[in-house]
This record gives structure tokens, C-alpha cells and sequence, in this order.
DNA sequence: TGTACATCAGTGAACGCGCGTTCACTGATGTAC
DNA sequence: TGTACATCAGTGAACGCGCGTTCACTGATGTAC
């Protein structure tokens, strides 16, 4: 166990760490400059020494998220190279799975509570980075005839558009226990994006899916 | 002009069309309700008169979000009765035109700022009534043989990730100016859909897109 | 190797702010008789 | 029609809170000589 020294020796990743651990038990609106400090062990103004405001901080913990995703994104594509649709498939749930595990990190993330993104460079690059993979997979699948032809830039906004608002409105509560009750998440998911890709490469899954019965839904103004 | 009386008159609609001029102008962190009371021309404790606690207000402010996006999903429907997937794309523009026109409240209402939701039963009934209504759209359009077959209810959550991740990406900043300078939101949005649906109804538009090349985006890592 | 000094990470007191909420109250309204 | 009274919408002072940020400072570190 280390002696508490006056020097952190390494603050400035230990105060990400601490926000970010704060964003897991108290959510988007627990995080102060003050409890991450005081989770790091320094007063509460430290961490000025290391970042110029609140918004850096943010900025900073948004960057370390794309980082997540960047690198879970890259194992994917290394782990089903030739297989393009698989890697659609895994990126879309590895970005899920993020968004689940670690819900407010994601929000924090991608739901701009970092304001004037545009100003912090490393944020802005690994944006740009993710959003190439994710080109990247669409142009793989393209070439095998498996997704729609078109500008692959377009069609990674409508591939992102389908996991992101899916992920987003199961987040918000905004699913049935009806839907819930029958089927995982995954293979909601799989359902979802078996609409984009023009050949069905989970024909089990799909199979699954289509041949439940819906619901029975009471009809509108009955409640 | 009416004169300033000691009793307001309708005091509680007051107070939420002025949290949704706040929300309009500040944002989702502007909204407390000592301003809000400050807009009405009340003392900054009259909404107790009306409402429990802030949250109170909050429901009452989204429900009326679910009340707008509900009256113009019943417009589209109606107007485009017997064109189901007219119905469809128009139902998804309705929602986009909204939450692009107004996108604080638009925010508030879908994304869980209100907590608890369960126990503001009005709100509860409206959501369920914006999902039947595309269910409703949905199963129309799976009637005429224009989108897959299987669950509506699955199917109405596919479309519904669709339109909301395309316009919560959109409004979040995620979009590289690279692709709103060669396409506007509204084909963008059809191009999405177009996936979903197994006829093309809008050929001119997706042909538009589909015959756009891929603007150059730098290699990754590079930048 | 030792000393002087610049650098800067971290401290602790203090600031002003806006917030949600409470409380005892006041003034208008409407109804029972 | 007039009077007494219950009801309750709206008031204004007050509360405590956590927050971001500033400031003059202190103590450790490392480097030039």
C-alpha cells in the first residue's frame, strides 16, 4: 500500500478514472469537480493543476469512452476479418454492450453533455476514427454484395442511426416488458440490423424472431 | 392587455408553456423552476400550488411532448390513409421535424431527464399511444407486402431505432459536414428508411443518393 | 557532490451563485344559509 | 340578496446545499552550476 505522497504522480489519469467511476454509481449527474476529487484523495482543487475547467474534465472522460469503443471496434475487425457481416454484427453489439455496462459513461459520451466538442482535438480525432471503422466495415460488405451499394458514408450514418437509437431507447426505458419478456437483447438487435444487410446471415435468430407471435397489444384508449 | 390579478386563471398551463420557452431558449440545464416561475409572472413558489416538486413539472412538460409528437403521428395517418409507406416516412419526418424544431423539449421527452416515469400515469398512456400508432403503421405496411413479415411490435421498434438514433446522431453533432453538404436530413432519412422497406417508394431520392460518391475521407490516422 | 533556485503540483480558505423546498401568511373566490 | 366562512392559489422571507472557480500559499522535485 502507498504512502500518501504530496505528489499524485499520476493525477491526471487517476481524476478520469475517478469520474468515470462516479458516472457508474451516481450517474451523469453526480459528476462535480469536487467528488472527483475527493475520490481521487486531493482537495478539491487540484485537479485544476490538470485540467482548465469542468468541460475539460468531460472532455477527457468523453475521449477515454471513443477510446473504448475505438479499441473494442478494432479486436472485432481483427477477430472476423473476411467476414464482413459478422463484423457488423459484433461492432454493433460491442457498442452495446459499452452502452449497458457502463450506461452513464456512454451518455457522457455521445449525448453531447460536452459542449463545443469541436475545441478538444483528441475528442475530435477519435470520433473521426470510430466513424472510419466503422466506413470501413460497410465498404467490406459492399464488396462481398452483402449491403446495399451506395456512398459508404451514408450508409454507416444509417448502420450507426439503427444501434445507437436502438441502444438509446432501451436505455430510456422506452421498451415493453412484452418485447423484454421474449427476447434478448442481442437478438433484437441482430432483428434490427438484419433490415440493412441484403442477405440473411442468421437465418436461426431471424427464424427465432419471425415466428413468435406479437403481443397482444390492448388497443389505443383502453388502458 | 389583462390586467395582473391576484389569481392567475390557468396558472398550471402557464407554467409548462413557459418551461417549454425556457427549454427552447436555454436548454435542458436551463430549466429550474424558480425561472420558470419567473416566466409566468408568478413568485418563484407558486408552481408548488401545481405541482408536487420539479420532477412533477418535468413529467407534465414531456407528457405534453408525447401529446405533440402523438396529434401530428394521427395528422400523418389520416392524411395518408391506404399509403402505408407514405405513412411511414411521413411519421418519421413529423418526429425528426420536431425534435430538430424544438429539440430541448424533444430531449426532455425521450431522454429520461424525467425520472421515474412510471408514476405519471398520463405520460405512460401517451407513450403507449405513440407505439400503437406505429405499430399500426407498421402492420399496415406488412399488410400491403411492403416490409417484412414477422412480430409488428419488433418491427415498430426497428423502424422507431431508426428515425431516433438518425436524429439524436444528428443533434448530438455527430454528422461530418462532409455528408449535410451533399444531402439534406429529409433524404437522408428516406435513405434510412429505405432500408427498412422492401419496395423502393422513392426511387428519385435514393437514386439521388445511391449515384453521389463517397466523399474522400482521409485514411484513418492520418489526419 | 553539494547548493541555490526555478518550477509547479497540490492545499485550504473564501467567494458568489442559483437552486429546490419549507413555512406562515394573505388575499380572492365561491358556497351554505 | 346579504353575510359568514371554508378553501386554496399565490406571496415573500428564509433555509441549507453543493457547486465551480479564485487566490495566496506551501511543499516537493529537478536542474544548473
Amino acid at each position: 500500500m502507498p504512502v500518501k505522497k504530496y505528489h499524485h504522480g499520476d493525477l491526471k489519469n487517476a481524476l478520469i478514472k475517478a469520474g468515470i467511476e462516479i458516472l457508474a454509481k451516481e450517474g451523469v449527474h453526480g459528476l462535480s469537480l469536487r467528488k472527483v476529487a475527493l475520490k481521487a484523495g486531493v482537495s478539491h482543487t487540484a485537479p485544476y493543476s490538470h485540467f482548465a475547467d469542468k468541460q475539460s474534465l468531460i472532455a477527457a472522460i468523453s475521449t477515454e469512452g471513443l477510446r473504448i469503443i475505438c479499441e473494442h471496434t478494432e479486436e472485432v475487425i481483427r477477430r472476423y476479418r473476411g467476414k464482413p457481416v459478422r463484423q457488423l454484427i459484433e461492432a454493433g453489439w460491442a457498442y452495446i454492450q459499452f452502452a449497458l455496462s457502463d450506461s452513464a459513461h456512454f451518455k457522457v459520451t455521445l449525448s453531447s453533455v460536452l459542449e463545443r466538442e469541436k475545441d478538444y482535438s483528441e475528442y475530435v480525432e477519435l470520433s473521426y476514427k470510430c466513424f472510419s471503422q466503422l466506413v470501413c466495415i460497410v465498404e467490406n460488405c459492399q464488396a462481398a454484395g452483402l449491403l446495399r451499394p451506395g456512398p459508404s458514408d451514408v450508409e454507416a450514418i444509417n448502420v450507426w442511426s439503427i444501434v445507437h437509437g436502438f441502444v438509446s431507447l432501451y436505455l430510456e426505458g422506452q421498451f415493453y416488458h412484452t418485447i423484454l419478456e421474449r427476447f434478448t437483447v442481442r437478438d433484437l438487435m441482430i432483428s434490427s440490423l438484419g433490415h440493412i444487410t441484403l442477405v440473411d446471415l442468421t437465418p436461426r435468430t431471424y427464424a427465432r424472431i419471425a415466428a413468435s407471435p406479437r403481443y397482444a397489444l390492448q388497443p389505443v384508449g383502453t388502458i
